[in-house]
DNA sequence: CAGGGGCGTCGAAGCGCTTCGACAGCTTTT
DNA sequence: AAAAGCTGTCGAAGCGCTTCGACGCCCCTG
């Protein structure tokens, strides 16, 4: 393993020097800096990460906690992963990946060893017992989602209360009256995860602005269950004409058995999704869809975390606002025969 | 921020003891060891990661690459991912998360950095540029998925060839006598990453050893493609009766247009997929598959390298036996009108 | 009862790097 | 012409931990 040290002598200076080359921290003439970068690449040295991270109290390392639960949302955990990897490398950091497993203690651990600089925290439930410990810590963080009570905190996420009702909106503006929203499974919103709520919520306030009919539906199962709510939702609103779908393994059954029925996607009834772009191109039924911006939220927490470290940057929530990309699956209401 | 020091002067002992009762490497009395373990608890002490990484030249972390493309098999990799990381903690390691991105690169960095005691590299080429600075470093490292030359490496994959086969003599003991593959996509197959060739031929050798014909179709696109493919199946072989799918895009598409065409699965077609478990159960018909056993290499790639550099574990390459679920998808051939 | 051998503990020497103060040799200012 | 200020470099002090050799103590053996 060649040291700083080697480095040094090879050159013919000081490790200082050679120190303050590579962080540039100090001024160095032209030459010494050329000379000492020559030794660098021709004795392949490579400065060790623990040394540094010792001398310096910077580890260089961002941690990412993500859900253990691989039921929900795959691909944008994965992709806020990845956004986050390569935006990190990008800033000289490299990411740690936590599993939401050892929830609280995880966080102490790589508070308490200096593992990391900084840490991003996905999966936030509205009070999740993480919160005060990062309150406490004077490492800086980000978290993606919303708890219940941000203060002290900085946040990112999507703003679902306005794709909620950018959902509503688009529906109305097609002339539909009657909306049914086909939402996540019971269980989300019994684990407060909060964006299934806010959804809910900001799409209920503007439909009542509208004057539209919301009916209101979590889905869990296979074919047979969604048959069973499709039923349900025509029977007591035989007039709906529009679905706000916020659940990936909902889209397909809900496609594939209003076909079955005979209504017509779009020209019967109009289908509206939340979720990746990935499935709403990927259905049978391109579908019209908010995004979940996923890569932009991984790159805002790894560049807000850089500033902060940096010294730069403050606390603050910061929502995204809501895209909603026509597509084919939503079309004018039907008028009636 | 507390230091071994503080520890051992609230304890009333050495540092070198705290040491040793935190690393059990020499034997401390029961008295010691409870009073080091309460000053521990007492003052809330987390040994520094990089400290102990520069005096130990150990650095308690593993670093998993994984693919930068997120198009193909996104939940195998996250539970993969996921497998890892609970494992690695368990026997104390933290995960490093690497995007392919960066390539060799990230290989030379890691290994000459000391950021990681041992490597997991996911997405393997057959001629993968990162082989020979892995073969030619003292880092354990463990492949998932298998490159051309496996000599001096260790790895782990599905039997992918014995997947193939398996998924024929399903079907051929079902009655089935001619079969159409649903393949990845052509990049697929052009990037030679290995899988989708040995699956093919796996299948093919035994399909002739059974006397069953085969057509196979690499498959991308959306549901115009699968239906120009599915006719072309059917104008060339009529009497086609088996599909075995591999590409998680091309499930539903297939479903959807065999049933379009009044071909009932499975009275009609058999379908068998070889896909993760999660993407069978939620399909419209539940499909008979072989699973990708996307924890079980990440368990076992961990362990591995646990073994390792713990000095014991040799080299080797490990096929992991595929399994085939019996579900909904997969019947007898129909018997000829 | 002396000598040998565990066991349990300690002190000290680094691990490879960063960073601070010092200082030599200049240039600029007064 | 002396004082002041830069610029570029160096030496040395640590960062918090691991680990090796040393050593005192007690128990066992001959």
């Amino acid at each position: 393993m060649v040291t700083l040290a080697e480095v040094a002598q090879h050159a013919g200076v000081s490790a200082s020097t050679v120190s303050y080359v590579l962080s540039g921290k100090r001024s160095i003439s032209a030459t010494t800096r050329q000379r000492v970068e020559e030794s660098i690449r021709e004795l392949g040295y490579h400065p060790n990460a623990g040394a540094r991270a010792l001398a310096s109290s910077r580890s260089n390392i961002i941690a990412l906690m993500i859900p253990l639960r691989t039921d929900m949302y795959v691909p944008v955990m994965m992709e806020i992963a990845i956004a986050v990897a390569t935006t990190a490398r990008t800033h000289g950091y490299d990411v740690l990946l936590l599993t939401g497993e050892e929830g609280p203690d995880a966080v102490r651990r790589v508070t308490g060893s200096g593992l990391a600089d900084a840490m991003i925290v996905m999966d936030v439930e509205l009070e999740d017992e993480r919160l005060p410990l990062l309150r406490g810590t004077d490492q800086p963080s980000v978290l993606i989602g919303l708890p219940a009570d941000t203060g002290g905190l900085t946040c990112v996420d999507l703003d679902f209360g306005a794709t909620g009702a950018l959902c509503v909106e688009h529906l109305a503006r097609l002339g539909h009256h009657d909306i049914a929203v086909i939402g996540e499974a019971p269980a989300v919103y019994e684990r407060h995860t909060g964006f299934a709520e806010r959804t809910l919520d900001g799409l209920r306030a503007r439909a009542r602005e509208l004057g539209l009919g919301v009916l209101h539906r979590p889905y869990e199962g296979g074919y047979d269950a969604m048959a069973l709510t499709l039923g349900r939702i025509f029977d007591e609103r035989p007039g709906t004409t529009g679905f706000v779908v916020q659940n990936e393994a909902a889209v397909e059954p809900l496609l594939a058995l209003l076909r079955q029925q005979g209504r017509a996607v779009p020209e019967d009834v109009s289908v509206v999704a939340i979720c990746p772009d990935q499935v709403a191109v990927q259905a049978s039924v391109r579908l019209t869809s908010v995004a979940i911006p996923a890569q932009e939220m991984g790159r805002y927490a790894v560049e807000h975390l850089v500033a902060k470290l940096e010294g730069r940057g403050s606390d603050d929530v910061v929502l995204i606002a809501p895209e909603l990309t026509v597509r084919a699956s939503t079309g004018p209401a039907p008028t009636a025969p």
